[in-house]
DNA sequence: CTGTTAGCGCATTCAC
DNA sequence: GTGAATGCGCTAACAG
């Protein structure tokens, strides 16, 4: 058994004043570059630092200043590489700012979510980024009163609240049009779950990129799912057991792709021999399914970069403008032309 | 343009106690229930405290108590399945206790490790979690100092620190050994990085199961990777470079063994059909690759929960034990008997 | 330039 | 039972 080293107590200011010989507002002064301050005391100052190991208390800091330097991060499901990937720009936006940031899960439930806020709140939180969520615009504006908030999926633009919006209807439209320009005409959806607002403008763009080529949507060859694997794997079973024909598949996620993919693959249909694939996201993976998938990507680091640079702006009381990155088609190997 | 509410400034247990006619001590008795408070006051105040809609104010109460209710996670990789995981487990394991966590990333650097670690410390949390650390044992020692910390990867059980560590060694022999016993000979695989731990122990493992099989290891068989997925599709691309004979791959985790599927799917090679291949860590998409991938399992999640539980006993000063998981052979579908 | 004073919001003595 | 007083560690006037 290894014994730790027992620890002294964390110093604070008063120690490192004393050591010094000044007083704490100099030490505080040095610290803050609040003031100027001579060089000899300053050189004392520095040294007692560095002698007694001190690193100021945040929580005191917080206390006396009014920010905490933390901000909160609301997800849906905190092991999704959806929002890792946004997660990573979040990460990197904060980089160097003095920034921490407490991240939580809402569990795509609007009253777990606001539940999550309130205690982010309470932690005085100086802003919040909220990812996918739930909860009505209105309870975001509302929440907004009391913190600065990001959020990501809406169309806001307040002093204290922002949204960071794509054009989901578009990429979808993306996605399908390129399978129509290969000369598919039954396409499969699978969509995403009712009642998704992502999801919803997703089908309306897969039904307009059908119209525009003078397809008519055909409600059987269109199946719900839920953004999970599984759903995309239950989604073709559906498709084969009720006897439809089609040459193409678009997932309204990536995720979804992957599980149609495997069904496919276990019916023994190939990928894109037999039948085209699209998904939607460009997740990190989806680049090394077998065979890479063709999706549309969701500048999803971007958006955790450009959300939290914003949210900075709004804490500091600055103006924002809301640039959005695009969505792109990213074409690989899943798709063919039609024979 | 849309505005805001503007809310009234957060309220405070001073004016609820002075709202509920009370003084401040007795409303903190009442949110603490530290002592007994008259039926008529204590209704008195709860109906103060909904009616301005106060919360405590954690930073005062965390400055006060000296506990932030607050605990760092130091992953590597923000964005990796790997991670994910585990903090899922490690939400769950948090789930209800008051506790939020923030979590920095080491970027795989001892030295940005420890810097981290430093930020965390004086943002006061009450402890800490180092998942796959890469600093030094005697390093975490000193850190566990201040605060308890709760390490993956190390065998170190002190009152302030204690280390989770799988027999990685046993986990690789688990995977080598189904390989060998489907008749496989000619194995070759995809290492970790130089100078990783759990690598090492991989390796150790694979050389074991072939030895113990009577195969004498083939050095130009083993390639170096680095846990990530172009490692793997480099690596196996390597080996044909190289003209090398093998009928399977052992990958030193998931991510890697989904470059060598690619590279195989590339060269028009079957899996498991023409080789068989075998990947480490049980990662979510693991099973919806193509084929779903046979694979070693790590308990993530259960390791996040673990940790998470260990580290609040040694927060509260309870002694804890070590039960750790096993690993687990997961038999699917890119493995099978040589003909 | 620098020390003294006064809180930030809360929990906890100590008296009553 | 309950109020008054004190201080957690730090910063920001306020004097000098």
């Amino acid at each position: 058994m290894i014994h730790a080293d027992t620890s002294p107590p964390p110093s604070t200011l008063m120690d490192v004043a004393r050591l010094a010989g000044v007083s704490p507002s100099t030490v505080s002064r040095i610290l803050n570059g609040t003031a100027r301050v001579s060089e000899d005391k300053r050189l004392a100052v520095l040294a007692a630092i560095t002698k007694v190991n001190f690193a100021p208390n945040q929580m005191a800091q917080g206390l006396k200043k009014g920010r905490s330097m933390t901000i909160g991060i609301v997800v849906q499901d905190i092991s999704s590489p959806f929002f890792d990937e946004t997660l990573r720009g979040v990460d990197d936006g904060l980089k160097g700012t003095g920034y921490a940031s407490v991240i939580v899960s809402g569990h795509w439930n609007a009253e777990e979510e606001a539940e999550r806020i309130r205690l982010l709140l309470a932690r005085k939180v100086d802003g919040i980024i909220l990812l996918s969520g739930r909860m009505s615009d209105e309870a975001v504006l509302q929440f907004s009163g009391q913190r600065p908030i990001v959020s990501t999926g809406r169309a806001l633009h307040t002093r204290s609240a922002l949204g960071i919006k794509l054009d989901n209807e578009h990429g979808a439209w993306l996605a399908v049009h390129h399978l129509i320009e290969l000369g598919h005409r039954r396409i499969a959806f699978v969509s995403g779950p009712a009642n998704n607002h992502d999801a919803d403008e997703r089908l309306t763009g897969y039904l307009r990129a059908l119209r525009e080529a003078d397809i008519g949507p055909d409600p059987k060859l269109i199946v719900e799912g839920n953004f999970h694997e599984s759903s995309g794997l239950l989604a073709v079973n559906h498709l084969f057991d009720t006897q439809q024909q089609f040459s193409a598949v678009f997932a309204a996620n990536d995720l979804s792709a992957y599980g149609v993919r495997l069904c496919l693959y276990r019916k023994g249909i190939r990928v894109p021999d037999d039948i085209s694939l699209v998904g939607f996201d460009d997740l990190p993976g989806s680049s090394y399914t077998t065979p890479p998938l063709t999706t549309v990507r969701q500048p999803l680091y971007d958006i955790g970069l450009i959300a939290t640079n914003a949210l900075r702006r709004l804490i500091n009381g600055d103006t924002v403008g809301s640039e959005v990155p695009p969505l792109e088609l990213i074409v690989r190997e899943t798709t063919r032309r039609v024979r």
